[in-house]
DNA sequence: CTCTCATATAGACAGTTGTCAATACATCGT
DNA sequence: ACGATGTATTGACAACTGTCTATATGAGAG
């Protein structure tokens, strides 16, 4: 049977309210998460085969224009939930776990 | 040494992109956590001694009238992150922790 | 019943956000 | 060097959001 020592995972770390700095980036931080486009640009590169994916295939699968893509995938990187990569002409994005991660923790409050 | 049969937890679940009506509905759940006085609501009461609050309580806590504080404290449990219980005159909150997990378990993307 | 107090609602206003068309920038191929 | 193409930026506009004051609702106390 496949055992393991328990990590402290999924439990509550919440201790004491948010001061008013905390909940000012935390709540930026879940601002760049509220919008649909976002979540399924974030969706997309999560899932794309190789970890991966051009900027110049997600215009046609979100269904927006260029710009309004070129800037949600910014705001993305500029959350660090994205990583950016340039290669020629192209750019290439990928998801940040770990700053992922950050958002997932905060929500074990209960 | 503490141990336990390993359950699926913190791993990714995405396993293809969000459609438009999930991305929607996911958009309009972190909308909610998008706003400092909402997180700092749901944070106290978290954190709160007997896991509710009175709302009477909270409005000297956020710095914000009254209108606004119950403004907020609406959306959250229409939202459902809060359950409200009418006690008198009294309005009591706690956190409905399945809600949260809900959210938490979206962000097990990567 | 009436007064008081806790909470909710209405309305208004400033600031922010998502969107697009137009344009600029940058890189590759020829 | 030049043209083609992928991406970013600019500027504009409608829609939404958070906040307040003023007011309404509703429940207990006397």
């Amino acid at each position: 049977m496949d055992v393991r020592v328990i990590e402290p995972c999924c439990e509550p770390v919440l201790v004491e309210p948010l001061d008013h700095t905390e909940a000012d980036e935390l709540a930026a931080a879940f601002k760049v998460l509220a919008d649909p486009v976002r979540l399924r640009l974030l969706s997309l590169v999560a899932t794309a085969p190789d970890g991966e994916l051009c900027a110049c295939d997600v215009v046609d699968m979100i269904g927006r224009s260029q710009p309004t893509v070129s800037h949600h995938l910014a705001i993305l990187a500029d959350a660090g939930l994205l990583v950016r990569e340039q290669r020629g002409r192209w750019a290439y994005f990928r998801v940040e776990p770990d700053r992922v991660a950050v958002l997932r923790d905060a929500l074990m409050i209960a």
